[in-house]
DNA sequence: TCCCGAAGCTAATGATGTTAGCTTTACGGC
DNA sequence: GCCGTAAAGCTAACATCATTAGCTTCGGGA
């Protein structure tokens, strides 16, 4: 009987795709190994067991969306660049609703590597709002409320919370004007 | 042996304290049925099985928020009630972490009395931005946005997603002004 | 060629959710 | 006050899943 012939980064990478098929809560072991062509247990010569693909899949998603996201914007600013940037984003995760799921945790006290991935991902975002020249505590004002914003609408979207009668795109638009409204008047403010 | 003296009320409440204290995702049955004093197969007299009580929590979490929501706005419109609302918003889902990812769930098609939750739990946030005097298609985006905005903050801070060095509360003010901002400025276009 | 490490397997264990069917409690009707 | 019945709670059994232990075998490097 040939070999599986699998790897630590091929078993992450079939996880990531089977939770975007049925969704991270239901992404089981089981399955994943009957994906694979092999019986649960040898999984766990390449990860650790369920925790540990959790947060393998974490940082992929964490990598992945920080490339995606500094693409998405580079050569933009301001307006332009929130606009790049929501746009990425939304797709990314509707492309990778399993994989974004594990995204968007935090990682544990004193893991370094979840923590660099982290770091960088929100450092996409500084990047993008660059262009504000905002001063240091409206930058991290704004971050955090371009990130909640684009979670949030993602997050209702995806789950069904937006039942009424108006499409999901005109919504989005409006939100992201009104954080440019929002941003340019602290720039006025701050400048003037 | 005396009974325990169940009923479905009591079952889904400590099943609410429960997750609020282990997480909705940790919430199981058998923890459940310890905590009540009971076996564990004794709980299918009360409540329909796993996907069943989470189903009732998600419409006792929307009832509940629809009220706790409603009181923190009555009598406040514009800034103020947009304030009060992200504050009991804010407030009411640390203090019930497990109900309120509980909530956050649409409800499936043809679940009436879910979708009836949910409808009235929208309505609040409806109410609360009536005084802004915005046309249909503005109120929807603005809902929509409020929502989004919240569920995203809140969502990213208990996960521990904001590491940067500035105080949760001043980044959420700054946001909810944004937020004010845009809604006076269309207020203001809609009117002139 | 040999040999050793890694890949994959079987077997066993414990947790969980679910169903079936039994026993017993408590309450309402007589 | 008694008795029958519906509901409450139980034990037993089973399926699924994650995990660990220990075995077998493939395959590349000395």
């Amino acid at each position: 009987m040939p070999r599986a012939g699998l790897s630590t980064g091929r078993v992450v990478g079939e996880a990531a795709a089977l939770a975007d098929e049925v969704g991270l809560d239901n992404l089981t072991l089981a399955a994943l190994a009957e994906r694979l062509g092999v019986r649960l247990p040898s999984l766990y010569k390449h990860v650790d067991g369920m925790p540990a693909l959790q947060r393998e899949l974490t940082i992929r998603a964490k990598l992945e969306m920080t490339n995606v996201f500094a693409r998405a914007t580079v050569g933009k600013s301001r307006g332009d660049a929130v606009r790049a940037f929501a746009i990425a984003y939304r797709d990314w995760a509707k492309q990778h609703p399993g994989l974004y799921a594990a995204g968007v945790r935090a990682p544990r006290d004193g893991d370094a590597e979840d923590q660099d991935a982290s770091a960088a991902a929100v450092e996409v975002v500084f990047d993008a709002l660059s262009g504000y020249d905002l001063d240091e505590a409206t930058t991290i004002d704004a971050v955090r409320t371009l990130r909640a914003a684009l979670h949030g609408y993602i997050g209702l979207e995806v789950a069904g919370g937006f039942g009424l009668d108006r499409p999901l795109d005109d919504s989005m638009e409006w939100m992201l004007d009104a954080l440019d409204t929002a941003l340019s008047r602290t720039d006025l403010e701050a400048s003037g």
